[in-house]
RNA sequence: GCGCCCGUAGUUCAGUGGAUAGAACGUCAGCCUCCGGAGCUGAAGGUCGCGCGUUCGAAUCGCGCCGGGCGUACCA
């Protein structure tokens, strides 16, 4: 890449300038940091190595710029590096030639699908887990942005080079499945004609009686023979099973896809959660107290010790009698993940579950493995609003817009760029009237429509009998006015967007890139006409509509590639 | 009380040690004899919550306040 080429000049400068006297180094820096500077006349990349080296040094940033300057012009590439210039108060700024802008375009129409993909990552096996919801109901707008999130970010990695499983983990196990299967089964003995008690806390909303109803019409009456204890928890686990299939349904909807669907329960029924606590008793890293046992988390750095087995509800059962608590199941599960040889976990939690990321790291960490191998990106809410005003959602009176009644009423594609555009650590307003409007005012209108302009030049140019030419076929020299060369140069960004999307674990900045692109594009469309040039010296323009023609190809390509790592269609019509 | 996140243009948000703090929307003023006007150009709009400190340099780092959200279970 790059700005490797360039750190590497950089060096090679400061070793010069270092064996030939002019500067006094210890030690050369490690890291030459570049940056693209926001103002285009500071240059194409700019580094502060010379601020920095001359803080250190305790000389003028200004004559460390200039010697590296000076050693730079006699050893740099000519054809890559047009100029360095030093500016006070010691800033490097180097601008690249338009040649190798150029370059660009080759690289791009020679790998197409493949421009922007890496091997950063050498194909390091990590796991991505996310929504991992209660299946005791619909899935909400939280859980669809969480989804869009995660997905996105493994489509992100893999370009990265890294290797990656979608896992979602089902919480099919405890008090919260416990109530569920009250919930249907009072629904479900009601629509028998039973009189009930409905819950008091319990679930409620149409999806609860439509559960039920199904249930009717699959199974019959039969339940209503069994005991309480032994119909709700079959109809629990019916329904769970049903709520799962809706699932994953409206996530396909939203185009996200899982490579596995792991359950709790599965972990109870194997004895994992038993052997995991025993593990960490072995270790030495639990206590008995007050009739529980109890992690000692607090050794790993979490704010205190958290309870893996608690007294049953009669505080008659001891220590080993006990209920497990989720935390032990969940401590079974990452284990689990460790043993199938992941070398980083990233989940994403609702940010509610803030509180809960120090004490899974410090399980992780009584593994024998360091912290960080347990990334949590803490995902906030969405907020909905129609005509500006909040829609309110609760989830115990069932008045809440799902994310399938989105996903219907305003479509994946403006869904996906939306949950996307935030970073994550901000709560999102999504307002359903401006996803729904195609105008200006609609980013991924604006972005699509760029694509959807491009592929209607090219046949455009078709029907003149004009094709997007070859690699040599091309003479990329007539490529020189101001709005095709900023055009190459964001373009030129695309690789180096993926990867920070990758490392940072921020996929958002994609649809700012995205839109930067379409915005050069269609000031690069009014300026400079692609088809039916007219060249008074050679007499025809045909080369500049075959040099432009190739250029556009490009920036479709960029937009398709940037589009299907976020999930979103890249329409040749609209 | 303690912990985490947030406070930047009218609005929604980028920017987390660099140069004159950016974008989108909204507002105002302009642009089609010609490849898609779902587009383009320009303008107005900021005590970066407040204060002190560190630094050649702070929206960014540290400390202390002020506001808002979330958490602080032997629930999941």
């Amino acid at each position: 890449m790059v700005k490797e080429r360039l750190k590497k000049l950089v060096l090679e400068a400061l070793q010069m300038a270092q064996s030939h006297g002019q500067l006094n180094i210890q030690r050369l820096p490690e890291q030459i940091i570049f940056e693209r500077p926001k103002d285009k006349t500071h240059g194409d990349f700019s580094t502060a190595s010379a601020l920095i080296l001359g803080s250190q040094l305790k000389i003028s940033p200004l004559s460390i710029a200039k010697i590296i300057k000076d050693d730079l012009d006699t050893i740099k590439e000519k054809n890559f590096v047009a100029r360095v210039e030093v500016v006070p108060p010691g800033f490097i700024n180097f601008f690249l030639t338009p040649n190798w802008l150029r370059e660009t375009l080759k690289e791009i129409e020679q790998k197409k699908s493949k421009f922007g993909c890496s091997e950063l990552g050498q194909g390091l096996k990590v796991q991505l887990e996310f929504v991992s919801a209660n299946p005791v109901g619909p899935v909400h707008l939280g859980h669809g942005r969480w989804a869009v999130l995660g997905d996105t970010l493994a489509r992100v990695l893999m370009a990265a080079g890294f290797k990656v499983e979608k896992e979602f983990y089902v919480n099919d196990y405890g008090s919260q499945m416990d109530l569920f299967g009250q919930s249907v089964s009072a629904k479900y003995c009601e629509l028998l004609g039973q009189s009930v008690v409905y819950p008091e806390a319990g679930y409620r909303g149409q999806y609860i009686t439509d559960i039920a109803q199904s249930i009717i019409n699959e199974h019959g009456d039969k339940y209503l023979s069994f005991s309480l204890e032994e119909r709700e928890k079959g109809l629990s686990t019916l329904g769970a099973k049903q709520v799962l299939e809706e699932m994953k349904k409206v996530l396909s909807k939203l185009g996200v896809q899982f490579d596995s669907w792991f359950s709790e329960t599965t972990l109870h029924d194997s004895g994992a959660v038993r052997q995991t606590i025993d593990a960490l008793k072995a270790a030495d890293f639990t206590y008995e107290k007050e009739k529980a046992v109890w992690f000692k988390s607090k050794a790993f750095g979490d704010d205190k010790d958290r309870v893996l087995v608690r007294q049953g509800g009669d505080g008659k059962k001891t220590p080993s009698e006990g209920l497990s608590t989720y935390f032990a199941a969940d401590i079974a599960y990452h284990r689990d993940k460790l043993n199938r040889g992941f070398k980083g976990l990233i989940n994403i939690w609702g940010a509610d579950h803030h509180g809960y990321v120090k004490r899974m790291q410090a399980a992780i960490q009584a593994f024998g493995y360091p912290k960080d191998t347990l990334e949590v990106i803490l995902g906030q809410l969405v907020n909905l609003f129609r005509d500006r005003k909040p829609v309110r959602m609760s989830k115990r009176t069932g008045e809440m817009v799902t994310l399938e009644e989105l996903l219907d009423e305003v479509g994946k594609d403006p869904v996906r760029f939306f949950f996307l555009m935030r970073s994550t650590d901000t709560p999102l307003d999504f307002d359903i009237d401006l996803a729904k409007k195609r105008s200006e005012e609609n980013p991924v209108y604006y972005v699509q429509y760029a694509h959807a302009r491009i592929s209607s030049i090219i046949r455009f140019a078709q029907e003149k009998g004009l094709k997007v030419p070859g690699l040599d076929e091309v003479d990329l020299e007539l490529l020189n006015e101001e709005p095709e060369l900023d055009l190459i140069r964001k373009l030129a960004q695309f690789e180096e967007v993926v990867e920070t999307a990758a490392l940072k674990r921020t996929p958002y900045i994609l649809t700012q890139y995205v839109r930067d692109v379409a915005t050069a594009f269609h000031f690069f469309y009014h300026r400079c006409r692609v088809i039916g040039n007219k060249d008074s010296a050679t007499g025809s323009g045909k080369n500049l509509d075959l040099a432009r023609l190739f250029l556009i190809d490009c920036v479709k390509i960029i937009l398709k590639n940037a589009l299907e790592l976020m999930g979103i269609s890249a329409p040749e019509k609209m």
